[in-house]
DNA sequence: TTGTAGGCGTTATCAC
DNA sequence: GTGATAACGCCTACAA
């Protein structure tokens, strides 16, 4: 791209003259700092109005301690999860006047690591929200800490208590859901796995264990299908299912994406969806209510786990400490939420 | 969030110092100018190299003519076009050692024009990409010409010529696909509308009323459904179809995303697709290439788009002035490529 | 081919 | 309460 011209940018200092007052006072009332009097105030804050003065963000990063930027980091198959992590993210940030720099990676690629680095060098981030495998990521985490850089943790899998995080209990959320499968009658019920590299995939076949164990049906490694979280395991774990000789009369996938590949293979066989054959998710991105009506899903709203992110990192200043914040799920029936819990 | 630690940051100065050279002699390698000696060019690299240092960004934007941002104004009622798009652009700014800010935005509110401002203002961005509708709001484009700020417009629908801007021949694509549909012996056909607010909307309704005509099959504007490009609104478009005296034999919505929706109440209903009910989508958005292997599609790949647009922006010093990309399509049926076109 | 001086627009520090 | 003045880290312009 070319240069730019060097336009005619509205800087402080003419807010300043215009106002009758220091640099030091227009800054003083840009950061809401005390020790300004009510009506110089109003004053100077009429006239960056008028002149419709927006301080330099680069300036300011580099002259203060705040760069009133933070970035996601975010790889996730289901471009739904990502579309709400985003949206719910900016929202709060906008709220802050903070901006949202929104890292997508390649969890395949090495490359996490000097990503990150250069985010915090080069852009000097005031803070940011590492969503799985990131958030579990040790040389990342330790990154952090040795840059002394906030962050907030998206359902972490393991050392929660390393800096403060959002999650809900997704072993108890898929033993519910299992529970729920078995209550229906089903007793031989697939499992399609995540990603491995997402701490969330075992915690998730666990709960579904768990529920089997409990029912006194025993877990049947052929039911147990390995996914990667995306549509086209879905859809591959479900083949392999039907193919078995004594295919599942029920599957439960560890996220919505793969259940609603799930879903297609079934339809384009012709099995009957949940007569013949019951379909579960988990997540509840929109593709599971909207697309497919018939799914059971375990409803985990992904834009509540955005928004409680955000306010974690934008709050941290409150100074309580680390925290790790609890959401409650439910358990979403054909449309018909049922099963609350906290 | 709290005020960060004054971290012991490496400098340029702290380059200079270890490589024996001037402050001034580092910048230029860094930047890649020329008059540099070769050893000396070798001997700075190694030295940033071994102390990691990555420049400030924010100190580069506040002394040079460039941030090395560029911003993606998007909103899109499909995940997976958002998703494409900033995955696509992103890679490509990578390459191009440029940050991508991803700024959502809500079409629904008036604050585009005042936050572009503010993009602009604050983050001193080099050029932008506009997505549909907000490649032909004209208070944007007039903004970003009285500010000079390049950028590209994506699927732009009237003045092509103002800006760059990288598009397919939306009119043809659906005049193709309508055709195709004919083709295969269908009379009564449904049309599913875009959001009105997107110029491919119009572009793809004319491209079906054209291949009606051209066939001599009556315009019925019974058969014509808004819509908004989200799922729901297909669905509900599909309904209206469905329902009707004399029910359409074939669908064809104006994006994947409703074309899904549409799928999901014949499937709901028991039509089967396509044997009784053909049902046709547009965008190739990875939906209908995964969820739906009966959906015929207009083959328009998002990714390919904006690679285009960003090539066109981060190549924007070639000079070479405004520039018209069309791109070409395809038509998918079922799976294998038809039709292609250039 | 290399170096020096000055300034970008803001915040931090410390006087008044 | 308010205002000088010195950074912040880099690039531009100009000199050597």
């Amino acid at each position: 791209m070319p240069p730019k011209d060097v336009s005619l940018r509205v800087t402080i200092k003419d807010v300043s003259r215009e106002a009758g007052v220091s640099i030091k006072t227009v800054s003083r009332v840009l950061n809401d700092e005390k020790y300004v009097g009510a009506e110089t105030r109003a004053r100077v804050a009429a006239v960056v109005e008028r002149l419709h003065f927006r301080p330099s963000s680069a300036a300011r990063a580099l002259a203060g301690r705040r760069s009133f930027q933070i970035a996601l980091i975010c790889d996730n198959p289901s471009p739904y999860y990502v579309y709400e992590m985003q949206s719910g993210i900016r929202d709060r940030c906008e709220e802050a006047g903070v901006r949202m720099i929104a890292q997508p990676y390649d969890r395949q690629s090495q490359r996490l690591l000097a990503d990150i680095e250069s985010l915090i060098d080069s852009t000097q981030i005031d803070g940011l929200i590492l969503t799985p495998p990131a958030s579990d990521d040790p040389a990342v985490l330790a990154l952090l800490a040795a840059r002394a850089v906030p962050f907030v943790r998206v359902s972490p899998g393991q050392d929660a208590q390393q800096g403060p995080s959002t999650f809900i209990d997704n072993r108890r959320a898929a033993y519910d859901m299992t529970r729920y499968l078995i209550g229906l009658g089903h007793r031989r019920i697939g499992f399609i796995a995540g990603d491995p590299g997402f701490a969330t995939s075992a915690q998730r076949l666990a709960g579904y264990c768990d529920a089997l164990t409990a029912a006194n049906v025993p877990v049947d490694d052929a039911l147990i299908q390995p996914g990667d979280y995306g549509f086209a395991s879905g859809a591959a774990g479900a083949a392999a299912l039907l193919a078995l000789a004594d295919p599942p009369s029920a599957i439960f996938a560890a996220n919505d994406e793969m259940a609603a590949g799930a879903l297609s293979v079934a339809h384009q066989r012709g099995v009957k969806v949940p007569e013949a054959l019951s379909i579960a998710g988990f997540d509840d991105t929109p593709i599971a209510t909207m697309v497919w009506p018939p799914l059971t899903t375990i409803r985990q709203p992904t834009r509540r786990i955005a928004y409680q992110a955000a306010d974690l990192l934008l709050a941290a200043d409150a100074g309580d400490g680390v925290q790790q914040r609890e959401l409650g799920f439910e358990l979403m029936v054909r449309g018909s939420t049922a099963v609350p819990r906290a």
